[in-house]
RNA sequence: GGUGGGGUGGCCGAGCGGCUGAAGGCGCCGGUCUUGAAAACCGGUAACGGGUUAUCCCGUUCGCGGGUUCGAAUCCCGCCCCCACCGCCA
């Protein structure tokens, strides 16, 4: 949520930085909005103030042994004028707020324009693509080799977008999580975390999901649904929620493996085949909790411990900024790692990671005292995948493939792999 | 799921329907003392919103939502959460 008080003061000016992300802000409604909303405050609360002096006089009176008829005859009508304006308040502060919780975060300074991914711009690059001098599979074709990647069991189990792993591909993807928890951990210092996977509405509004993006997410059923996580972003960011940190424990560093759910509503036909796009997935994620001018250098820093893991486990990669046509919902500034996949011989997502500066903070109430001045004030949230773990298999798969069908394990994930050192096909080599 | 107890400021903890936005303590900030620090003592210290603005005024907030009342932290109803015991269970 943007600060309030931009739209009263400066309404022409955050319509002009939304555009800039494609959104058109309604400022004519805002401004009727905001005009009755004033009006109706001043009266309501005036209302309140004479209600409380009376009160205060009746009391004393009270106290006083006097007679208090007059006084209760002279206050008859006014809770009722006092109820039918606090309504009216309440409405118009409802009109307004849905209308504030659906705004999209104002774009960085330094945020490229454009319309869409292809307007994104690239940062740089790591790696080079490995050659090979056979015919290169996809990750599907060569988990089929495996005999350990199974489409249409999930298939029969639940449906389309799952899958099921099954013995050294199954534990290579553990392999994965545990190598990159325990860098994360080790190396970067943050702390692991074990969070619920099923949240309450409150915390999908912390975080930008709701009430936007329902139909994204996956629900129990019932008058008070608990949703699936999409991301651990949202748990391990609304750790902080209602609550405030204190400045030495600054700057927080979180992170959580944990399954994503995502019904993937509005991509049917993308990317159908194998691990890419899944409604169940597994991901480590980063979460910085930072002081406000400490949060573009906590970017860098996040979107750098994402690259570390790419960088160890040797898989080529490039960094791109991703325009204000195609940044997320509460992200002020996003970099997405796209690592390289043989199968598809183009880069694809495999980390995005977020400034979210006050956006997140502010529905959430996640503050900090400023010793500056002693008072609360909103934190900025940071949150990164590092990585997501099916895409990090997918690409191991892919990049490690040899021309007999088996795959190489990369140097890092050995010991997680019991020293294996590659995993053998089983299957057709063709 | 059942029974009982409880949710009050950054934290702990008092609180007869009206001088209670809330005692007291801790913590924090400032001061006295001290070479410096600690202790002691003195003073200050909630958040959010609105109006006005180097000031001040008003409103809201005692788990959440309703209700009673001129007036609710205090009374009534519903819900949530915590604790204890019982039941069930990995």
């Amino acid at each position: 949520m943007l600060d309030p008080k931009l739209f009263r003061n400066n309404l022409a000016g955050v319509a002009a930085q939304l555009k800039r992300r494609g959104f058109e802000l309604d400022t004519a409604a805002i401004e009727a909005l905001e005009t009755r909303r004033k009006a109706i405050q001043v009266k309501t609360e005036s209302l309140q103030a004479e209600r409380n002096s009376r009160s205060k006089a009746i009391g004393k009176a009270k106290a006083a042994g006097e007679d208090i008829q007059p006084l209760l005859d002279e206050v008859a009508g006014l809770g009722e004028q006092l109820n039918a304006a606090r309504h009216e308040l309440e409405d118009v502060q409802a009109d307004l707020d849905a209308i504030l919780m659906a705004i999209p975060n104002i774009p960085h300074e330094s945020v490229p324009v454009g319309n869409d991914e292809a307007d994104n711009l690239e940062v740089r690059r790591w790696g080079e693509p490995p050659a090979f001098d056979f015919e290169v599979k996809d990750h599907v074709d060569i988990g089929e080799a495996l005999h350990g990647m199974e489409f249409d069991t999930a298939v029969k189990l639940s449906g389309s977008r799952f899958a099921v792993l099954r013995g050294p591909l199954a534990r290579l993807q553990r392999a994965l999580t545990q190598f990159m928890l325990d860098t994360h951990t080790g190396e970067h210092g943050y702390q692991e975390c074990y969070v619920p996977y099923l949240v309450n509405a409150d915390s999908l509004r912390g975080t930008g999901q709701l009430p936007k993006f329902e139909e994204d997410l996956f629900a129990t059923r019932g008058d008070d649904p608990f949703y699936l996580i999409p991301t651990a972003e949202v748990p391990v960011t609304n750790l902080v929620r209602d609550e405030i940190v204190e400045a030495d424990d600054m700057p927080l560093r979180l992170t959580a493996h944990t399954p994503c759910f995502r019904s993937e509503a509005g991509s049917y036909g993308k990317d159908t085949r194998g691990l890419i796009r899944q409604h169940q997935f597994e991901k480590v994620e980063m979460v910085q909790i930072v002081r406000p001018e400490d949060s573009y250098a906590a970017l860098e820093a996040l979107t750098g411990h994402a690259e570390t893991i790419l960088q160890k486990l040797e898989l080529p990669y490039r960094v791109v900024t991703l325009c204000t046509g195609d940044i997320g919902f509460s992200a002020a500034k996003t970099y997405d790692l796209e690592v390289w996949l043989p199968g598809q011989q183009a880069y694809r997502e495999i980390s995005s990671c977020s400034n979210c500066e006050a956006f997140q903070a502010r529905r959430m109430k996640a503050r900090w005292r400023n010793p500056d001045t002693g008072k609360p004030e909103l934190v900025h949230t940071i949150n990164g995948s590092g990585l997501a773990v099916g895409r990090a298999l997918v690409a191991v798969l892919e990049n490690y493939q040899q021309a007999d069908g088996s795959v190489r394990i990369p140097d890092v994930l050995q010991p997680y792999m019991g020293g294996i050192t590659c995993l053998a096909a089983q299957g057709n080599p063709g």
